[in-house]
DNA sequence: GTTATTTATATTGCGCGCAATATAATTGCC
DNA sequence: GGCAATTATATTGCGCGCAATATAAATAAC
């Protein structure tokens, strides 16, 4: 018996996403190993060197991962010295997640990436700027 | 000390192709559920519908898995009972993924998944072919 | 025909995604 | 002040992504 032609998987824009977005991923390996840092990791470095001393809550909006992705990968941070993760006195609930010097020396190599990446030329300028521009809208438009 | 503009997170290319991904895998969650499958195994049930009697190298180059993914997914899958993985007569290498009666059943609700889907209206018909379009030319781009 | 190479699958290990649950501190309400 | 509701973080458990490695069968080379 054969399928209708939704059900084909040629036709699932979610599988041309996942797997993209899988591919680009991989893609940043190369550059981010010599960094020790996996993907999100980089995402969540990325967004401490913007803004440091932010909570995790904080870090999880800026990264849109979740907690029970950041909390252990903050420890793995931690564990490799460029992070640390103090209390705030205001209210002890919250952590405090400060750079470190290392944390702060990673940030001069780490700004190479993108440019190392941009090389890929998978897509035009164009064309990256246009499926940023709907892959956050179809973001949004899920959100709850 | 503040970072480069092509540091901050808004203009991550593929944070913003990643969340959107994981949104939408989430958003498949309350349709795949009652099927009692996660999105990876809905993609090779999808193969498998789609053709019968492949073998495990088959389904990883249909739905761009990995075998080190497929091959416990298979087994996953085989468990619940929707499919058996028998040994290739010719080549005993080989695994022969086939269909069993339960497996053959599901595909009738499965194939109900992708109108449930088009109901959230997160993008137009015109941006899904958009996005899809240029998601597979990045994906095909990156391919070593 | 024996050895080397290739091919198909499986295994291991670690990090992540995420739902569900727990813990503990703070805030609101009376 | 005392108690419920809220908020911030942490924990658990399972499935997946993927690199590295292993195993074993088929094929090629000689």
């Amino acid at each position: 018996m054969s399928s209708p032609p939704h059900m084909m998987l040629e036709n699932q824009i979610c599988l041309s996403l996942y797997s993209a977005t899988n591919a680009l991923i991989r893609a940043y390996r190369p550059f981010l190993d010599p960094l020790d840092l996996t993907y999100p990791q980089y995402l969540v470095m990325l967004a401490i060197w913007d803004a440091d001393n932010m909570s995790v809550t904080d870090i999880c909006r800026a990264t849109r991962l979740d907690t029970g992705t950041v909390t252990p990968l903050l420890k793995r941070l931690e564990a490799k010295g460029l992070i640390y993760r103090k209390r705030s006195a205001e209210d002890e609930r919250r952590r405090v997640i400060s750079l470190t010097e290392s944390g702060e020396l990673l940030r001069a190599p780490a700004s190479k990436v993108p440019g190392q990446m941009a090389c890929l030329n998978a897509v035009s300028i164009e064309e990256a700027k246009q499926i940023k521009l709907l892959a956050e809208k179809m973001y949004q438009n899920i959100k709850i």
